[in-house]
DNA sequence: GGGTCCGATGGAACCGGTTCCATCAACGAA
DNA sequence: TTCGTTGATGGAACCGGTTCCATCGGACCC
C-alpha cells in the first residue's frame, strides 16, 4: 500500500513537493505537478484519510441529520446529498433524530465538519441552536440568519388550489401535516389565500402525521365535507386517502379529486388531477452545495435558496 | 480543547499510562486509573478521533451497501444498524448503489472498516467479491462461506400460503419480485411447496420490480386469474394491488383476499387477512453487531443467522 | 556585474493519539 | 541475601499526511 514517500520517491521529489502537487496549491511548477500526478496514478495511491484529517484539522465528513427514514419525502435528499457529498470529497453519515435535533448534533459535533440538517418540526430556537456548534445548512425551512434551501411548495400549494378552483371545484378541503411542521404553516396560509382569491370554499383537517395510516385515518372527515377536491399535506397522506377512498365507494377522479404526486397519478391513470411535483435529490443536492461552499468560505452563512417546484397536470 | 498531554498532566502520568487507563487494556493499577478518569472527567476530553484511526489503523467508520432508499423494506434497516453502530461507537455511512454493489464497495474500502451488503439481487460471485476487500455482513441473503443474516421471510411465505389454503382459498396468486432476487427464489420455492401439500392452484406472476407501480400495473393480471387471495413479494407492490383493485371494484377482502403488511391491513380494517411481520431494525441491528464482534475477532466470518418471521392475523 | 526579489523546492516540526521497549520496584524463591 | 520474575510506568518511535520556514537558483533591475 503505497503512502506519499513512495510517490515522491518515484517522482524525484520531497514529500512535501508531491503533497502540495496532489492538492492543486499552485505552488509548484507544471512540470513538476504532472510528474507527482503520473507517479501517483501508476502506484495507485490513495491518501490515508486520518493522517489528512489530523493534519488539516478537518474530518471530511458531513452529518445529515434527519427525523425517520421512513418517510419517502426525506429519503430523496438523503440520496442526493450522498451523490454531492462524494463528488465533493466528502462522506456522509446519516443520522436520525426521532425529534430532538439538537441532541443529535451535540452529540456529533466533534466528529464532522458541518451538518444538513432536516427538522420539519420543533421550535426555532432549538432547531437554530443545532447549527450554532458548526457550519450547518437548514433543509425545507427557514429561519432568520441560518443558510436553508428550500422547496417553495408553499407557493405550489397555492398554484395548485387555484387551478382546482378554477376547474370548477368548489369545496376544497387541505388536510394538513404533522403538529408544529413549518411546511404546513406555509402551505395552510398559501392555500387559504388562493381558496379565499379565488372564491372556494376552504375546509383545513388537521394537524396530522405524515403517514399512510393518518390518511386512512381521515377520510371519513374528507368525504363528510362534501367537497370535491382534497390537497393532502403529503403523499403518503395521499396514498392512504386514495385507498379508503376505495374502500367505501367514493370514485377517484369523478366523485373527488385527490392531488397526490405526479407519478402515482400517471400510474393510476388518474385525468385531470394536477398536483406537485418535488424534487428531493435537488433539495439535498442544493444543500450539500451550500455547505461545501460554506466550508471552504466561498459562501458567508445565511443564504437562503428557493427552489420553484413545478405544478403538473 | 484538552488533549491526552493536558489529562496526563493532571492525572499525573505519561501519556502512555493515560492513554492505557482510558481504553481499559487492563494494565494500570486501578487507582491509577481512577485518577486518570477523573482527570479527563474533568477536563471535558474528547479523543481525538483522526489521531486515534491514524495509530491504530482503523478508521471506525461502517458503511452499509443499499441499492435505493425509495423502498421501505431498507429504510428501518438503515435504522436499526444506525442505532447499533452509536453503541458500539462506529460511525455509519450510507452508499447507495444502483446496482452494482461491488464498485461501491471497491470505492469506499480504503475509507471504512467493514461493510454491511444488502444486496437482493445480482450474481453470487459478484455479490462475494465485494466482501472480500474488508469484513462485511450480507443482509437478507445468504451465501456460501459470508456472515450473514436473513430474515426468514421464505417460511413465513410458506406458512402463510398454507394457511390461506387452510380456510378455504383454492386459487392463489403469488406476485414475484425483482428479477434475480434471492429471496424472491426462496420465497417463490416455499409457496409453490406449501400450495402442492395444501392442494391450492397457484399462479405466480412476475418478476415484478418492488414497486407502488408494479402493484398497480399487474392487478388486471391478478384478477383475470380468478383467484381469491393473493400474496405479493413486497408491501409496495401491495400497496399498489388494493389501490387499483379499488378503482376496478373489486371488493378486499370480500372478493380478493390481499396480504400485505399488518399495519397496513390494521389501518385499513381488513378481518381476517394473514400477513408477515419482518422486523427491518432487527436485522439492521443483528448485522451490525455480527459485523462488530468480527472487528474485535470475537467471531469468525462465516456465520449464518435466520431471524424468524411471524405470520400475524 | 552585483544585488534584490520571487518562484520552486526540501527539511523538519507538527497534528494527537497508540504501542513497543526499557526501566524500575517489589515480591517470591532458592 | 541474592537472583529472577512480574506488574506498573515512562520514553520515544510511529502512523501519514500538511505546512512553516529556510534555502537555492534564476530573472530582473540598476
Amino acid at each position: 500500500m503505497p503512502d506519499l514517500s513512495d510517490v515522491a520517491a518515484v517522482a524525484g521529489v520531497s514529500k512535501a513537493t508531491a503533497s502540495r502537487a496532489l492538492n492543486g496549491s499552485g505552488l509548484v511548477a507544471a512540470e513538476t505537478a504532472v510528474r507527482v500526478t503520473a507517479a501517483a496514478a501508476r502506484l495507485g495511491y490513495v491518501p490515508n484519510r486520518a493522517a489528512r484529517e489530523l493534519a488539516r484539522g478537518r474530518t471530511g465528513i458531513i452529518a445529515i441529520v434527519v427525523p425517520t427514514l421512513d418517510n419517502t419525502f426525506f429519503t430523496p435528499i438523503i440520496a442526493g446529498a450522498q451523490a454531492r457529498a462524494e463528488e465533493a470529497g466528502l462522506q456522509l453519515t446519516v443520522a436520525v433524530h426521532a425529534l430532538d435535533s439538537a441532541s443529535a448534533v451535540e452529540r456529533l459535533a466533534r466528529q464532522v465538519d458541518g451538518f444538513l440538517v432536516v427538522a420539519p418540526r420543533g421550535s426555532d430556537t432549538l432547531v437554530a441552536s443545532a447549527g450554532a456548534a458548526k457550519p450547518a445548512v437548514l433543509v425545507d425551512r427557514e429561519i432568520d440568519g441560518m443558510t436553508s434551501v428550500v422547496a417553495d411548495t408553499a407557493s405550489a400549494f397555492g398554484t395548485l388550489t387555484s387551478r382546482l378552483a378554477a376547474e370548477g371545484h368548489e369545496r376544497i378541503v387541505y388536510v394538513g401535516g404533522p403538529e408544529g411542521s413549518w411546511q404546513d404553516r406555509q402551505r395552510t396560509a398559501a392555500v387559504r389565500d388562493a381558496a379565499r382569491a379565488a372564491g372556494a370554499e376552504l375546509t383545513v383537517l388537521g394537524p396530522r402525521p405524515a403517514t399512510f395510516v393518518a390518511g386512512v385515518e381521515v377520510t371519513p372527515a374528507v368525504v363528510e365535507t362534501g367537497a370535491t377536491a382534497v390537497v393532502p399535506y403529503a403523499t403518503s397522506i395521499g396514498l392512504g386517502l386514495l385507498l379508503a377512498l376505495g374502500t367505501r365507494g367514493v370514485e377517484v377522479p369523478r366523485d373527488l379529486v385527490v392531488s397526490t404526486e405526479p407519478t402515482v397519478i400517471e400510474a393510476l391513470g388518474l385525468e385531470h388531477t394536477p398536483a406537485i411535483d418535488v424534487d428531493g435529490e435537488e433539495l439535498g443536492r442544493t444543500a450539500m452545495d451550500l455547505l461545501a461552499r460554506q466550508l471552504d468560505g466561498q459562501d458567508e452563512p445565511g443564504r437562503q435558496v428557493r427552489l420553484p417546484v413545478p405544478v403538473r397536470g
